[in-house]
Formats: C-alpha cells, structure tokens, sequence
DNA sequence: GGCACGTCTAGGGAGTAACT
DNA sequence: AGTTACTCCCTAGACGTGCC
C-alpha cells in the first residue's frame, strides 16, 4: 500500500471522474485507472462500479473514503511535524473559500504565506460561501473562510480579518423591481428579495423581518453571493450581500446600493479552523500570516 | 535482467446531434 | 423513428525509463 494509491483514490471520490482526477494527480488517465485498479486488487475489493458513463463509490469504497482521508490526514500532520524540527515549516494547507472570497480575502493572505512559507502546498477548494464551516467541522480542509455565524461552534476558533457592512443592492436598470423602489417608502413586504442560503446574513434579515412584523416576498435564493450579485443585475430582485464582495464584484455595474434599505450588523469575516488542527505547524504558520495581513491592512 | 511505474495508442461501449 | 458520425470515457497492450 502506498500513499500515492490512496491521494488518487481520494482524488477519485472527490470528482467521480478519472480524467478529471488523473489531471489533478498530474497523472495520464491509464496510469490513474491502474494505480486505482491495484489498490482495489490490494483491497481485495472494488471500490468503484465504473460504467461506461460514470463512476460510482461502491458501499465498500464509501467506507474506505473515509479510512483513506483520514490515514493521509495523519501522514500529513507527521510530516509537517518532522519537516517544521527539521528546516521549517513543509506540507499542504488546505483552504477552503468561496470564490469571492478568493479574490477578496485570500488575495491578502496567499502572497505572504507563500512569500515565507514557498515549500508549502497550498490546496484551495472553492465552494458556497455556506460550505465552508462544514468543511472545517468535517477536516477535509485545514481552514476555511466564514462569516463569523452569531454562535461559533466550540470545536472551531476563529481567526478574523475584517468586517464589512452588509448592503441591500437592486438593479441598475429600469424594470419592475426599479419602479418598486422609487415610489418612495419602500413597501418590504412586496419587494422581491433574493437572499443567501444558510448563512448569517439570512439569520439576520429574517430576525428584521420578523421584529418589524413584515412577511417577506422571497422570490430567489442563492448559496453563492456572485449568484445573487447575476440575479439582481438581471432585475430578478433584491440581494442582500456584503460591501466587500460588492466592491470586487465585475457585477457591480449592474447594480446600485439601496440607501434607504434597513441597517443590518455587518459582517465579521475571517478564518474558521477546528481547534484540534490549529497547533499544526502549517496550520499555525498560516494563522500567523492572517494575523499578520489584518495587521497591515487595518 | 527483472521489476515497478510511467506514457502512448487503440479499442469498445454508450450518449448525442444531425440527417433522412 | 432509424441511421450515421462524432465524441467522451475507461481499459488493455506495447513500449520506454529508472532503480536494484
């Protein structure tokens, strides 16, 4: 059995896909499907059903999945543990970002680290900004970026990075939802709202909601900000996102800040990372980078 | 030389779009 | 609806390379 089995078979999983996978192994697809044959030869069992369409985890491999994750996750950590005693800080960080999150929050982060830190691997996985906390809960990444939820589960510490208003956006063109906010007082409770799924943001509007006695129209909703960002430029509603994301959105055109809309709590964003993970040298070198950043920029 | 592991290439199954 | 051509996907075989 060898550890490189074992990365193409979690690759696999992860993308039900050999050509994909074997890419991500930078690998040719007919290495990738006999690394993976050998390790089910290994096994003594499949642990994929393969069609001549998709691929599918067998109940078997659904089990080994975890098994799998869980040994390289250790292999990691001993490594990055050997490699900080003997000449610094080496291994993978795995980050977890919404793609907005990407360009606004990492952008800050990754050129320091990288700077300090040039043989880490970083592993940056994109994803809803909603996903993220589960992701850190779950360890299939080292950290994540969250907007701090109004209770923080106890396993997780939180690292912030900035705060940011939330705003209320609608479209920048003439349309329905346009001559619905300029007849003067805004009736909330006939505005088409799109809102972001399971985050703090949507705990947040709801509790406005409900302390003013409004029963909302919720024409849309969304798990990733650019989402909702697309859906009120296009005149579907309006959004409730972050002023960071609004600034460094290519969206922003097409659409304009409501001022008279309700005044939320902003937002904390910043670093999620499960306690338990947070000694580990790559994992504290990043940290230190984050405090570091948030120290430059203010 | 034997072995392990890689790439290159071809083949076969299946989906899809265009055409009759 | 049936046929055809194209495309995608996975796998097997041939062969090259590096290591012991």
């Amino acid at each position: 059995m060898d550890f490189h089995g074992l990365t193409c078979f979690v690759m696999l999983a992860e993308t039900l896909h050999f050509k994909r996978a074997s890419e991500r192994c930078h690998m040719s697809p007919s290495a990738f499907s006999r690394t993976i044959k050998r390790l089910e030869e290994e096994l003594g069992m499949p642990l994929l059903i393969r069609d001549t369409r998709e691929v599918k985890l067998t109940a078997e491999g659904r089990s080994f999945l975890a098994r799998a994750r869980q040994i390289l996750s250790v292999w990691e950590e001993a490594r990055s543990e050997l490699g900080l005693a003997a000449s610094g800080v080496v291994g993978t960080v795995r980050i977890f970002a919404s793609v907005t999150a990407c360009y606004s929050i990492l952008a800050k982060i990754l050129p320091l680290f990288r700077g300090r830190y040039p043989s880490v691997h970083i592993h940056v996985e994109t994803g809803g900004p909603s996903e993220s906390l589960p992701a850190v809960l779950e360890e299939r990444v080292d950290v994540g970026v969250i907007a701090r939820p109004d209770v923080l589960p106890e396993v997780v510490e939180f690292y912030p990075v900035t705060t940011t208003p939330l705003v209320f956006i609608r479209p920048e063109m003439d349309c329905a939802v346009s001559r619905l906010l300029d007849g003067g007082t805004i009736d909330w409770g006939r505005v088409p709202l799109i809102l972001p799924e399971g985050e703090p943001a949507r705990e947040r509007i709801e509790a406005w909601f409900r302390k003013e006695g409004i029963r909302p129209t919720v024409y849309g909703e969304a798990s990733g900000n650019e989402a909702i960002l697309a859906m009120v430029s296009l005149g579907c509603g309006v959004g409730l996102v972050p002023a960071l994301v609004l600034e460094k959105s290519p969206l922003k055109h097409g659409v304009r800040v409501v001022e008279t809309a309700p005044q939320l709590p902003p937002y904390e964003v910043g670093f999620a990372v499960r306690k338990r993970r947070a000694h580990l040298p790559v994992v504290r070198a990043f940290l230190e980078c984050v405090e570091d950043a948030r120290g430059e920029t203010g």
